[in-house]
DNA sequence: TGTAGTTGCTCTAGCAACTAGAGGTTCAAG
DNA sequence: CTTGAACCTCTAGTTGCTAGAGCAACTACA
């Protein structure tokens, strides 16, 4: 029996990617370059869905595609040691951690700035006052 | 009194940006072209020290250059309204609540994939199985 | 005044991960 | 056999910088 093939279109539906966006994927080198049909158009098979399901769900998981093309190195040597997948999840999970540390001070220095209700002028703005140069108390407030 | 003139990399010292920043900034036109000495090097005056101090707060703030353009411009008309400034932080406010919440799911799920210890090879890796496209109590897991 | 060393200049290209558009070809259904 | 959707390649744009090449200007010291 043949095996099915999909088109790049169908490939795109069933993992939720754009088209284009496959093909960049390919042309960086984390998505093989598939089969052709005789005009000339890509014929995915069901590997290359998979492979295509896993890079999306690395990406989803906020993963770079460098890391994303080791994980699948990795994969594909079913006895190597998955140490090293470990330690990728593992960094990235830090970086996670420390990107919603940084956001959190934000979120504390935005909402004080956004703290002080009424006022109507440019001249007097809360907002504008934390970003000018002026160290007041609004501004010492924005610096924690 | 002449007013004290800065050469960009003495203005890059004092705000803690990049030269190369600088100049960035003056081709996307957040900060207006120096004058420039004889010998055509740029020569900034104080103003352009606080508008630069300005823009690097609202960096660090995570405000895009289009924000902060505006802003700037609102600045400019110390008698204008400045709903329109607070509009901005409110919706950056926003923005980074949402990436928060987004990286705290992120950090589950990372946490879930690592939270199977012991394991040696990539055939039953966890991390692995995860992103691969079986529905097993891992990937399961993952999916909140 | 000479000169050396630092700093400055412009221009181009690269990063990450796509996205959008132009202009043209192939496929599949009726 | 025709039509319309889907496909093709190629280029350029997005954001906020950063790096490098190759050259000019400034400053301090002798």
């Amino acid at each position: 029996m043949a095996a099915r093939a999909y088109a790049i279109g169908e490939l795109a539906r069933l993992t939720g990617t754009k088209v284009p966006t496959i093909r960049y994927y390919e042309t960086v080198g984390v998505l093989a370059p598939p089969e052709r049909s005789v005009g000339g158009q890509r014929r995915y098979d069901a590997a290359a869905l998979d492979r295509l399901r896993f890079i999306r769900r690395g990406r989803a998981l906020g993963l770079g595609l460098s890391d994303i093309r080791r994980l699948l190195d990795i994969t594909e040597q079913p006895h190597g040691p998955c140490a090293e997948a470990d330690a990728i999840a593992r960094r990235h999970l830090e970086e996670v951690e420390a990107q919603i540390a940084r956001l959190e001070t934000l979120r504390g220095q935005l909402q004080g700035m956004l703290a002080n209700g009424a006022h109507e002028e440019a001249r007097s703005c809360a907002v504008l006052e934390s970003l000018s140069e002026h160290e007041t108390g609004l501004s010492k407030r924005l610096k924690n």
